[in-house]
DNA sequence: ATTCACTCTGAATAGTTGTTCAGTCCTTGC
DNA sequence: GCAAGGACTGAACAACTATTCAGAGTGAAT
């Protein structure tokens, strides 16, 4: 006899699978990586804590797949901002906004996913998150500098200290814990945009100019829907 | 009867304490935070285990005064060169340059300080040395910003972004790997230098004159003496 | 010399969680 | 229905280290 899964066993696992990641990601919003312990994780999405292992090797596999997901998300969102702009300028702005904006509206699942301490190794898959997310700021201005908007730099570098101003300014310690009121958020976003496209060389008017562009308006859409 | 401390006794334990605390050092300097543990710690230090625990009530204790200390050595090597610089921008430079020497020539201590993993909770002690290091960045924006060199900001935010970018380009999971590399070293110095310049309105002439003043110079001497 | 306070030792303890696996339940194919 | 493959359960296990503490050691007072 040859068992065969059925459409609907598949579905069933596979919805089992999403529900597991979906508790992880939301144990994460709600208390940092340290909320994602396997039982508590299990209870959440109704299994056992044993059944968690059919899914995922171990909890090493669990958080990477689960910082592999967020990432791939900011990804998509940052290049969807990016290609609506105008310009390559623009488009840097609008990139940079973004990745604030994400960054901000799930400040402690970004904690989580950028630099929390997790028990288990999941360097690799942080690594890869980062590289993604680096790789398409540093093309993005690669672009401007193409286009004569930046001075030649390397792209790579400043893709990687963009990145960790903003982080470093919106979710690290230091970060103005008043973040939740949207005035102040959007200050925020705002000065630390700004500050990431004067430090790759946009003059400053052009920069306030483009800034303002960039927020004011996604800004109120991001407020509003997803 | 009453037992009174002799002098030399006095002088021993506070030896015993700064051998812990330089074994602990040692082991951060080498092999991360996740290489400071009790055991070992101790057996570097020339004493048992329980030892450690007369003279710290735990291994959070331990870590924090550990980053207190590193950190007062950073801050004081921050103030040393910054007042020894002609003017505020000069200053600022300097500090930036400073922050990127001192990081990046213990690249795995200054990891294990920032952001590494630790199992216990030090996050109070990062906190205190985060905002003290920002809180002298900031101070010497501001006074660039009174002199008229830097337009009026945030000056906490921009700080905490500078350092953001700063160790995120230099010790963070994309920084370059061939940092040891001395020539390689000084570009990323410079370039990192340049763009948190940049990043708070230095006119970009200018910041590229005060980059190469602030790292040639005293980037030789760093890497020969203390 | 002797007592006593204080310090040091290091093996044993304890608490925390990720991981396993023997038994149970469910679903498939006949 | 009913056998058998696969999935699920959750209590038991394992491993790792911080922490403790009873006993040994050290040196100050008399």
């Amino acid at each position: 006899m040859v068992y065969r899964r059925t459409h609907q066993v598949v579905k069933r696992l596979a919805a089992r699978r999403s529900a597991i990641l979906a508790a992880a990601r939301e144990a994460a919003a709600e208390g940092g990586m340290a909320a994602v312990q396997i039982a508590p994780v299990a209870v959440r999405a109704n299994v056992a804590a044993g059944t968690v292992y059919r899914y995922f090797p171990s909890k090493a596999d669990l958080i990477s797949e689960l910082i592999a997901e967020v990432s791939r998300d900011e990804l998509a969102a940052i290049r969807r901002a990016a290609d609506a702009a105008p310009g390559p300028s623009s488009a840097l702005a609008a990139a940079v906004t973004t990745v604030a904006l994400h960054t901000l509206s799930q400040r402690r699942l970004a904690w989580g996913i950028l630099a929390e301490p997790v028990d288990v190794d999941v360097s690799a898959s942080r690594l890869a998150s980062r590289r993604e997310i680096a790789g398409e700021i540093a093309t993005r201005i690669d672009a401007a500098v193409r286009a004569g908007h930046l001075p030649a730099q390397d792209t790579a570098l400043a893709a990687t200290a963009l990145l960790g101003a903003l982080h470093e300014a919106l979710v690290g310690p230091l970060a103005p814990d008043n973040l939740d009121d949207p005035v102040k958020m959007r200050d925020a976003v705002q000065t630390v945009t700004l500050l990431a496209l004067r430090a790759v060389g946009v003059m400053d008017a052009r920069a306030r100019g483009l800034v303002v562009q960039q927020t004011l308006l996604p800004m109120t859409k991001a407020l509003v829907g997803a």
